[in-house]
DNA sequence: TTAGTTAAGATTTTT
DNA sequence: TCTTAACTAA
């Protein structure tokens, strides 16, 4: 009798052939929806069992933390013994985990620093205004962009393409990008392109270092290869070395990151760059309904440049897609809200439902419809914990006592909390650096300029300071613990409880979360640093304060969905210019970019999809008319279900008192009921109006106008009277 | 020279 | 709506 192999089990024909591949190149063309994951990590414990490859011979890479960790966990499912020994890691994180080996070699030194977008852009505006040009000319974003895409596509700046003939303008980025790499490397750090880029170069310019990889990982996995961008091939190729137990997964309908420089190319020619790949199409569809399938594939008929394929479930129907006509967005977001609340009666479980949208900054009205109805919800994506100004600010003095060469990091910081190193005294500081090439953490105790006393001493004790936290590091003071005592000797905790609004307290809240961040790295590591720890919290992406809850409604941009499925689907914002989005118009292939998103958005969905759009909203100040998307006309009527709700418009109710939260540390005992229009009196400001309540319990944030001055309050530490 | 205030300007998608 | 640059008072 033939033994059942648990591996096989539940598999289509051609899935079980791409578990059961053993060597040599393999593309697996992956339609949505049609088990891809199940097959990568049904083939990871594949090879581990029948084919016995030890577990850390086996890299798997993807593009989101998301898709790794998901990855993660469902090996480790399969394989609970040696799963986790798995290398499974993004682009980004393998190539930092590559470089820290080899630092020298890079020629960094130890400790280096890996900047933000923000160090990233504060480090350009400096050579831009150095070089003597005009921010305002040269807007940091752009020669930044021009830099990436640049290092997308493995060129270094010495060969940075001005054009031909030489568009002076090009010209001119180009030395800003010799500059910038210059001074990054003087400051001892990397970007985030750079870590592709620089482990590409490293494997380029020592063989040896590359074989010793090629020895470690006998088999790469690639998922989402339809969006590696030109280096990311390279490093693939690279890894897949002399072996070639190379194995694709990728389909070219939802290659989304283009503007990054993903090349859809590289999926389609991977059969020319590996003569002999294995090719498996895996076309049927088990997540979504008949309709649902149906009508993603209309959709996605209207893009020209593409392989022609044929998706197909065995699924039921379903029933059609709903799409919602509202009057404006505030509207939009109720009526989808109201709609969650009534499926919820049904299913009973928040997880199975996703709101998506087009862009981050479309989240703000749905976050607020959900708190006000107490539904749990996560958003991803968006602004980071670690994106908050204090925390970058923490971040910024950790980078600097590891890396005192960061001068970014060391700007950022140099008069916060305000020690009297205003704007001049930095320029002149570092001027100086600059000319005389030396550190700027060096010249700010160690120079010839005429401050006064009193600046000059404030600089002296600021480096002592910071050299004395240095020291408890060499003393082998815990992370958490050095940044406790910095938070107390630089007085950051004095300066953040003075000031008397809610930021100075929601600040100081905030600093003491990342300490306790911190603490749990400790919890969970070896031996844990400080520069690991700082390695780490730079490659990560968000989600909404670690909020530790077991069910949630999901909130995320439609690029953040790519590899997830939820039963119910709320594809928000389906009007012309937000989707497709007006700046992709003019990019080439742009608006089939869109096209490929909303095809991704829509095969998310497993049971019913929502589709909404509102007829009136807000672009920059002005109400604007707006019209239903192009790609709502491009799915055939028949899949589609038109309700209009034609509400009038209301005022919002603002109060949120109804649900008071008391955190255990201290109770409240009666906050005044704050609405909207209400007059009230402040001791020292007078008389002023309520013109919006946010928040809830002892976090309730009003904003109040005395006259034309307005200022905002934590309602819990403000003494307000009510005025009738 | 610094720090706080007001006016203007700018807005995709992510590692 | 939120950030940044210019402006003004100390």
């Amino acid at each position: 009798m033939k033994q059942l192999n648990p591996i096989l089990e539940g598999l289509n024909e051609p899935q079980k052939e791409a578990v059961l591949h053993h060597e040599g190149p393999l593309l697996i063309l992956a339609g949505a929806g049609s088990g891809k994951t199940r097959v990568i990590t049904h083939r990871i414990a594949n090879l581990i069992f029948t084919h016995r490859v030890l577990p850390y011979k086996i890299c798997a890479l993807t593009f989101t933390n998301k898709a790794a960790n998901e990855m993660a966990e469902r090996v480790k499912k399969l394989l609970p013994n040696s799963g986790h020994l798995v290398m499974i890691k993004t682009f980004h994180s393998l190539g930092l985990y590559i470089l820290r080996r080899h630092t020298e070699k890079i020629g960094l030194q130890s400790g280096f620093t890996v900047y933000d977008t923000s160090l990233q852009e504060s480090l350009i505006k400096e050579v831009v205004k150095d070089l003597g040009f005009d921010v305002r000319e040269f807007r940091p974003n752009t020669v930044l962009q021009a830099i990436q895409s640049s290092k997308d596509n493995y060129i270094f700046p010495e060969e940075f393409d001005t054009g031909e003939p030489t568009d002076p303008q090009l010209e001119i980025i180009k030395k800003m990008y010799i500059e910038y790499e210059k001074r990054k490397k003087n400051q001892n750090a990397l970007d985030f392109g750079d870590l592709v880029f620089l482990t590409v170069k490293l494997f380029l310019d020592y063989p040896e270092i590359k074989q010793t990889y090629n020895n470690l990982w006998e088999y790469i996995l690639v998922d989402e290869y339809q969006d590696t961008n030109h280096v990311q091939y390279i490093l693939t190729h690279l890894l897949a070395g002399e072996k070639k137990n190379l194995c694709v997964v990728g389909d070219d309908d939802q290659s989304i990151y283009s503007w990054r420089g993903a090349d859809i190319q590289n999926i389609l020619d991977f059969e020319k760059d590996f003569p002999n790949t294995k090719v498996i199409k895996l076309e049927e569809n088990y997540r979504s309904t008949k309709n649902i399938i149906e009508a993603a594939s209309h959709l996605i008929a209207n893009n020209i440049s593409r392989k022609e394929k044929n998706l197909f479930t065995n699924n039921p129907k379903g029933e059609k897609i709903q799409v919602l006509e509202c009057a404006s967005d505030y509207d939009e977001s109720e009526i989808v809200i109201e709609l969650i609340k009534s499926e919820y009666q049904k299913s009973k479980n928040y997880n199975k439902f996703a709101i998506f949208y087009r862009t981050n900054a479309q989240s703000r009205l749905f976050e607020e419809k959900l708190r006000v109805n107490s539904i749990p919800y996560k958003i991803f994506g968006g602004f980071r914990f670690f994106d908050r100004m204090e925390i970058k600010d923490m971040i910024a003095y950790l980078s600097v006592l590891v890396n005192p060469l960061d001068s970014s990091s060391l700007l950022r910081i140099i008069n916060f909390p305000p020690r009297g190193v205003g704007e001049t005294t930095v320029e002149k500081l570092r001027r100086t650096a600059i000319d005389q090439d030396r550190p700027l953490y060096e010249v700010i105790v160690n120079n010839n300029l005429d401050l006064r006393k009193q600046t000059q001493a404030s600089l002296v004790e600021f480096h002592s300071n910071l050299e004395d936290l240095r020291q408890k590091i060499s003393e082998g003071y815990l992370p958490s613990q050095i940044t406790e005592s910095l938070v107390v000797q630089m007085r950051i905790d004095e300066e953040l409880s003075k000031a008397q609004d809610i930021e100075g307290k929601e600040r100081l809240e905030n600093i003491q979360q990342f300490i306790e961040s911190i603490k749990e790295y400790e919890q969970k590591t070896e031996n844990p640093s400080l520069e690991e720890y700082l390695n780490q919290i730079s490659l990560l992406t968000s989600e909404e304060d670690g909020k530790d809850l077991k069910e949630y409604v999901t909130l995320m941009t439609v690029h953040n969905s790519k590899g997830l499925e939820f039963d119910y689907v709320f594809m928000t914002g389906m009007e012309n210019g937000t989707f497709p989005h007006w700046m992709s118009q003019d990019e080439e292939g742009g608006l089939e970019e869109e096209r490929r998103l909303c095809y991704v958005a829509i095969t998310r969905a497993r049971e019913k999809l929502f589709f909404s759009y509102s007829k009136i909203g807000r672009r920059q100040r002005m109400t604007e008319e707006l019209f239903p998307s192009i790609f709502l006309s491009e799915i055939p009527e028949k899949y589609l279900n038109y309700t209009s709700y034609n509400r009038k418009p209301q005022t919002p109710p603002l109060t949120k008192n109804a649900n008071l939260q008391t955190k255990a540390n201290w109770s409240i005992k009666s906050l005044p009921e704050l609405t909207k229009g209400m007059r009230v009196k402040h001791k020292q400001y007078g008389v002023g109006k309520v013109i919006e309540v946010v928040g809830e319990g002892e976090n309730t944030k009003v904003k109040i106008a005395f006259g034309e001055i307005q200022k905002n309050f934590l309602l819990a530490y403000t003494p307000l009277e009510i005025v009738f």
